[in-house]
DNA sequence: CTGGGATATGACTACGTAGTCACGGAGTTG
DNA sequence: CAACTCCGTGACTACGTAGTCATATCCCAG
């Protein structure tokens, strides 16, 4: 009859059957000096031939580390997320650490912070707050280990909370002066959930770039990240005649407000000139094609995870700086205002 | 002088402050019975106090399983496989599992199967391959523990790989079947890279279809789920005269051939109807609005994942077999043919 | 009032890894 | 050739948890 299944092999099978002690596998293992090459090759294949693979909850309960760091995600199928999780786990994975994510759906009660308990109890060496909100609630958290958001997150008592600055001011800085300098009196905004950092920061850039070049600010929008929000707010524009100008904060609510214009009979750009936010595949193929901020994901997710294992590691590593960048990619969508009557 | 870290509290040292023994502690924290009220409380207040969390390493090490369960993904942002991740973690978090995620960027010659040895090294009790795809190559991975796809994976020794049906087919015969009832002589398809069994699946049922009702089957037209790729197919398809309904493989490159299509002047639904599918959230605001078939992600997690809990937890639980259904959702971009001339 | 089950608690131990230290031999230097 | 250093190896141990088994009460039935 078989066997029920009995646990896989370990250092110690693999020294008995190299013929060695369980240290000097370990050794082995670990690539460490001081190996005599006979002997390693001897490990070596005694661990291929078991199938040997180190455990990684022995190992991380004898170094009290279990290189792996915590993602708390909103659990959104955006774009904007969708990428930051995907560099962040390539990230991760080049310098060795394995990924966890715990999603907090929204309108959940328990909010990122309960994400962060929920992470630190499986045990991670760091965690990485992807898009951070305003609190909803003051629960307070002590986090033992580093935390990286990208925004200040209220409730979250950690050693060491890092803070990138926010590159979404400059994306709404330079979207913002692109309708400006086409020639636009002023650009209206319609912004994500003001519970977002990342909306505020997009808020911030827009009111920025008016101020500096002194035009009016005009009340912006709410949305909710979602082309129906967008639809919603793209009908109170196609409303105003003096609105010749918009920045939206993603390219979801972007083609919302494509359509409503659409439907209004609005012509983009002619009557009024649409950037939006995140350069999404299908930016270029909406019609008319659209304008749109890139940000550069993988620099953002680069610099913060730097920061970030430098504290997990005590400064052994060189935090590459990199700064992040936008990039406005300029398509159909906007042009200079119609000639004045 | 600050101390050096020191570790974090163990159920030690809350034994110590409550003053019962280690085990006691291990008993109240996994809620087993027989302890009295008086000395759980104790307990209870000892380890609020010293912010004890259970070392989740020591648990694996002493159990011999890790409670997490690993997902092998192809690292897109497309909105499917966003959507199966985020699905994933919610349902492995109901059962009390923890989430790692590997991805394995497309081009990268390692394939899925590198992506599998990586979580069988990190430490989890059963696999996801979430976005199947045909093997590149013939590697032998000895999987030691269970492992579930949505379709063949070639070069995988598992114990129990675990293939719920493909529910692909279904959502192709659905919308092939509109388009036809529609009054459409034949239906074109644009189908994803033939390499994922995602895009065969569809082939499959858009192949049925035609065979069922009597429909003569042209040559599919292949994009790799990209707009840009869909926009290529769509040129093609504007320049048929022949061709009056399509079904595309995703709505991403649905997008691509609506712009085509209209680039081209040939007017939808009017000259040619068209069919996407998954139901991004943009589909309701394209111009026209996408008809688009509809998979229930959560249903297709739930299902598959019961199945993997059963093989890893030995059958103690029940597993729910809800089965998955996808729903055809009609909106403007469909309509009969134009009157035959 | 006595045997026996249910209840409550603790002592001891295994789990697999890698750090610490100890030891023997080879080579090198004064 | 004595003193010393570098190399290669192994014995022993800690890490924190939960399973196993032993022990100590207590209550109730016979």
């Amino acid at each position: 009859m078989p066997e029920a299944r009995r646990r896989p092999p370990g250092s110690t099978d693999v020294a008995r059957l190299a013929g060695v002690s369980q240290k000097t596998v370990s050794r082995v293992i670990n690539g460490e000096p001081y190996v005599s090459d006979e002997i390693r090759q001897r490990v070596l294949a005694a661990a291929r031939e078991l199938g040997y693979r180190r455990n990684t909850a022995a190992r991380a309960l004898n170094l009290g580390r279990f290189h792996r760091i915590g993602v708390a995600s909103l659990g959104s199928s955006l774009y904007g997320p969708a990428s930051m999780l995907i560099a962040l786990e390539r990230h991760a994975r080049e310098v060795g650490y394995a990924l966890s994510v715990v999603n907090t759906m929204e309108g959940d009660d328990t909010g990122v912070v309960n994400a962060v308990e929920t992470l630190l109890e499986q045990g991670v060496d760091g965690i990485v707050i992807s898009e951070p909100i305003v609190a909803e609630q003051e629960l307070r958290i002590d986090a033992s280990v580093p935390v990286l958001s990208f925004g200040p997150v209220a409730g979250l008592d950690a050693p060491q909370v890092i803070t990138p600055g926010p590159s979404g001011v400059d994306a709404g800085r330079e979207a913002t002066e692109h309708l400006l300098r086409l020639g636009h009196a002023t650009v209206r905004h319609v912004a994500g959930p003001s519970r977002w950092w990342a909306a505020r920061d997009r808020v911030r850039g827009w009111r920025e770039a008016l101020a500096a070049a002194g035009a009016p600010e005009p009340p912006p929008l709410e949305g909710d990240w979602s082309p129906a929000s967008g639809y919603a707010a793209g009908r109170v524009l196609a409303a105003d005649r003096e609105a010749t100008a918009v920045f939206v904060a993603n390219d979801d609510m972007a083609i919302g407000v494509l359509h409503a214009l659409a439907e209004a009979g609005r012509a983009v750009p002619e009557d009024v000139s649409v950037v939006g936010m995140d350069d999404v595949p299908a930016a270029a193929y909406l019609s008319p094609p659209l304008t749109t901020v890139r940000q550069d994901f993988e620099a953002i997710i680069a610099h913060g995870l730097a920061l970030l294992l430098e504290r997990i590691e005590g400064g052994s590593r060189v935090a590459v700086h990199d700064t992040p960048v936008t990039h406005l990619v300029v398509r159909r969508s906007t042009s200079p205002p119609k000639e004045k009557r």
